[in-house]
DNA sequence: GAAAATGTTGGAAG
DNA sequence: CCTTCCAACATTTT
């Protein structure tokens, strides 16, 4: 494809589409690359950007929905090929946004937990300063972008920390630890094409196959893959949270014995 | 049939 | 700065 440009904006749900500009695209924007950044689908055009956030139940297709689909659309896309993009929302969280420059409107984003330059020195840095639970704080996008509630989980568990315990309180070897879970769990869920609870599909309009590989997350009251505990649940910051209370204990290194500190 | 839970984020309030 | 509660919305599960 070459020189695409956006045609035309259709939006179908006003409040799914924003825009920092007086009007919306006009014929001619031309998109000169497609990008992640954290949680958000960056389409830079030749001038501004449009920003897509597929939230809870947002997915995108360039296949024309059915009929019976149609209704969860939210805003639609066309490109100067004649082909369509489709956004999908069945709750209506989604966002797509038009804004003059892509990287201030993203400015807000903490560091990408893939990027070189996120070692697990400066994730260590980082974590220092806070004074937060270590949980709320990986879902924290201005802290690090890109982690949702099934990764915080699955990352907390296979470093084997308890998802209350204060951020700033971890050991080097932990947070060493749960450096490496992150990014192995991000590039294993991108090369498994995501996960898909319910209706997320990728590019090729296909569902992921990650959640096959999940330790904890929806495994409530089911066996720790690893000591065979049942797996329980906490509410922490409003996000239902699984962990296992032997492998992931509130007090002690992971694997360690609970009897450390009194007596 | 009502209540709670679901992958997210931002805003208000303490 | 940090935490908690709520709102947005539709569907499924309890």
């Amino acid at each position: 494809m070459k020189e695409a440009s956006i045609r035309e904006i259709t939006v179908f749900w006003e409040k799914a589409f924003s825009s920092e500009l007086p009007d919306r695209p006009r014929p001619g924007s031309q998109i000169l690359t497609l990008r992640r950044r954290g949680k958000y689908i960056v389409m830079d055009l030749a001038e501004g950007a449009v920003l897509i956030h597929l939230r809870m139940t947002g997915r995108l297709t360039l296949q024309e929905p059915a009929v019976e689909e149609k209704k969860y659309v939210t805003v639609a896309l066309h490109f100067s090929d004649h082909r369509t993009l489709w956004f999908h929302d069945m709750r209506k969280f989604g966002r797509v946004c038009w804004v003059r420059n892509a990287n201030t409107a993203l400015g807000h984003l903490g560091p990408e937990p893939l990027a070189s330059t996120f070692t697990a020195r400066k994730f260590a840095e980082m974590l220092g300063e806070r004074r937060g639970r270590i949980k709320p704080l990986l879902l924290n996008q201005t802290f690090l972008a890109g982690i949702g509630n099934i990764y915080a989980d699955e990352a907390l568990y296979m470093a084997g920390i308890h998802p209350l315990r204060p951020a700033s309180g971890l050991s080097s070897r932990e947070i060493r630890t749960l450096h490496r879970a992150i990014r192995k769990l991000l590039r294993d869920s991108i090369r498994h094409q995501g996960t898909t609870v319910l209706n997320f599909i990728h590019g090729d309009n296909e569902r992921g196959s990650f959640q096959a590989k999940l330790q904890v997350y929806g495994r409530v009251g089911k066996t720790c893959p690893r000591c065979k505990s049942i797996l329980e649940r906490l509410v922490i910051a409003q996000r239902g949270t699984c962990f296992c209370p032997q492998c992931q204990p509130i007090s002690g290194i992971a694997g360690g014995e609970p009897s450390s500190g009194i007596a």
